[in-house]
RNA sequence: GGACCUGUGGUGCAGCUCGGAGUGCACGCCGCCCUGUCAAGGCGGAGGUCGCGGGUUCAAAUCCCGUCAGGUCCGCCA
């Protein structure tokens, strides 16, 4: 009983104790989870905190009831003969002749927190202080908390330095929408919320910090998702003198480590997949290995088509296992998926024994027909879906049928890490015509193919990687460009001019003329790993206080408006959108 | 900016298709009873702007329109 637990109110926490302290008189604090009153003579009070319920035998009355604060003194006993209850940890004992001391009364909550009922959402957050009491909550942080622990343990073994960035910075403009920050000693002037730390740890590497790390906040005023909130945390790492090979060892053991804090397995090594392979494969750059469901080739099989509508550069399959017993209501509402997606249409077959049933069917030559039936091995009651378009755009329509048709939740293992390389350099173009980063503008290019920069810029590819894991893009990273004269072609490819890119990355640019060495990095995110790793598809699970979809916090009511005052001393009127 | 789902005592649901009195179930809450329970049990009770507004109708939780809130997704997220 001398454990790190026992404090001035108490001796251990509840869930811890058991037959070693059998005889002895300890107290212990919590919550009441449950009174169950025999008469006069009996109550039994179950008393909880984090750690578990403990059952405590108060002869006669005693005036509490659940989430009443309590401080209970007893002797530790064995349950008599009969009476233990197997399903709860501290089963074996109780505590007997309890003195109940009321630390604190409170009112009936507005949800039960035991486990068995789902509460609404907006209840949760709005009593959020509440729902944290809960033993998912309670869990879900306390895992988060092990994986930082791991984290930062692997990245220190690793000679990692942990340093950390300002939140305040400089406008940017650039990528995601900034939060921004009004300045009172400067009026009419803004700081802007970091979206990442992205600038000032290359700058660290200027700085000679070789190895950095930082449990890093950013914050995008972008649209919310389950897999994004406002403020995300991102383990950020940076390091010098290193190449991508350096750095997706560094990444892949800190993940790795994280893991088997969680869930006691070391991941098998993860396995890399180029971009472009990705996408032809599944579809997307962010493949989901649990489950099969390749995308096909019928490109050549179709060359000669006389079927108006799946005549197009590329024609790509799918193939649903088990899928040809969906209705055609169910079939329509998958094309009208496809359409939403900017397919043209979407083929389907069905595959029976006695061949392929579908409104295209009779026009397939028989050619045709036999490489739907064949494709990735299919049978009777399977479907095929064909689309014919782009290729690019064939891949990620089917892609993303894959996943709504296939895809296991995220959180239901097995967990399948994996490393997609050489991203295109560049995404397409934007409406002036100019270049759009497909990372940053900092991202080097492949050195061999440095020479179609300018040429043939959409076939450049870089030196950029995400780490994906069951599906969701856990996080990015990239070599960088150290050198003045590719950041000026890369600035140049993107419409960046001196000027521009003077004033707005000026103080970057300056530092890499005073020796920058070469450098990469990476950064992941904390929430989105948590969720996968305790279960959750939802990373508020995971997070303490997190807002809605729509940004609001029910709990605190922000966003809110300030007082005229501070209006008055930011110097700024607030205009509200007309009612 | 758009699509879809949800909204019924404090909580979780049913009722909504096919309009007919706020009807029902479980939990919680209040009172009484109960000496071995642990989802304790028994008896009794309180508690409702059916999210909000409008429309249709003799009559709306139910049908229609709008709106708000929560969620999922598209756009957005270098």
């Amino acid at each position: 009983m001398s454990s790190y637990e026992a404090t001035s109110l108490r001796d251990l926490q509840c869930g811890h104790v058991g037959v070693e302290q059998e005889g002895r008189r300890v107290s212990v604090c919590g919550w009441v989870a449950k009174r169950r009153e025999h008469g006069e003579h009996l109550v039994f009070v179950d008393v909880r905190d984090w750690t578990g319920v403990v059952q405590a035998v108060v002869p006669g009355t005693v005036e509490v009831r659940p989430e009443f604060v309590v401080r209970v003194t007893g002797t530790v006993s064995r349950r008599p003969a009969g009476t233990a209850n197997e399903r709860l940890a501290t089963g074996l004992v109780e505590l007997t002749d309890c003195d109940v001391e009321v630390l604190n009364a409170a009112e009936p909550p507005p949800f039960p927190l035991d486990e068995r009922v789902e509460i609404d959402e907006a209840v949760r957050l709005r009593y959020r202080y509440l729902d944290l009491r809960r033993e998912p909550m309670q869990r879900n942080l306390r895992v988060r908390a092990t994986i930082n622990r791991a984290l930062r343990a692997a990245l220190d073994a690793q000679g990692f330095c942990e340093i950390e960035t300002p939140l305040l910075w400089a406008p940017t403009p650039e990528g995601a929408r900034e939060f921004v920050v009004p300045s009172r000693l400067h009026p009419g002037e803004f700081y802007v919320l970091p979206q990442s730390p992205q600038i000032a740890k290359q700058l660290l590497m200027v700085g000679g910090f070789d190895r950095y790390y930082q449990i890093a906040r950013c914050l995008r005023d972008e649209d919310l998702r389950a897999d994004r909130q406002f403020e995300f945390t991102q383990l950020d790492v940076e390091a010098s003198f290193v190449t991508q090979t350096d750095v997706v060892r560094f990444v892949s053991q800190a993940v790795a480590a994280a893991a088997a804090a969680v869930t006691g397995e070391t991941p098998d090594e993860i396995v890399t997949m180029t971009w472009a392979e990705a996408l032809d494969r599944y579809g997307t750059d962010k493949p989901d290995l649990r489950f099969g469901m390749e995308i096909g080739d019928l490109t050549t099989a179709f060359a000669t088509t006389a079927v108006q509508a799946l005549v197009a550069p590329s024609v790509k399959a799918l193939r649903v296992p088990g899928g040809a017993e969906m209705t055609r209501s169910r079939l329509d509402a998958l094309t009208e998926q496809a359409r939403a997606l900017g397919a043209k249409g979407l083929a389907w077959f069905r595959v029976t024994a006695s061949g392929l049933e579908s409104p295209l069917a009779r026009h397939l030559s028989p050619d045709e027909s036999a490489a739907v039936a064949t494709l990735d091995g299919a049978g009777a009651g399977d479907l095929v879906l064909v689309v014919a378009d782009e290729h690019d755009r064939a891949c990620r329509v089917l892609g993303a049928l894959r996943v709504s048709l296939g895809a296991p939740p995220v959180g239901a293992g097995p967990y399948r890490y994996l490393w997609v390389t050489e991203f295109p350099l560049f995404e397409g173009f934007d409406e002036d015509g100019d270049l759009v980063a497909a990372h940053h503008p900092f991202t080097m290019p492949l050195p061999e193919d440095l020479e179609r920069l300018e040429s043939d810029p959409l076939s450049v590819r870089s030196q950029a990687y995400d780490l994906v894991l069951n599906g969701w893009e856990l996080g990015s990273g990239s070599v960088r460009i150290h050198r003045a004269d590719i950041q000026s072609r890369v600035f140049r490819a993107l419409g960046i001019g001196e000027e521009e890119a003077a004033s707005r990355f000026g103080f970057l640019l300056g530092a890499f003329r005073y020796g920058a060495p070469p450098h990469a990095g990476f950064a992941f995110g904390i929430d989105r790993l948590t969720a996968i790793l305790v279960g959750e598809e939802n990373i508020r699970e995971v997070i303490a206080f997190p807002k809605t979809q729509s940004g609001t916090d029910l709990m605190t009511g922000a966003p809110k408006g300030i007082t005229a005052r501070q209006l008055r001393e930011l110097r700024l009127g607030a205009v509200r959108p007309p009612a």
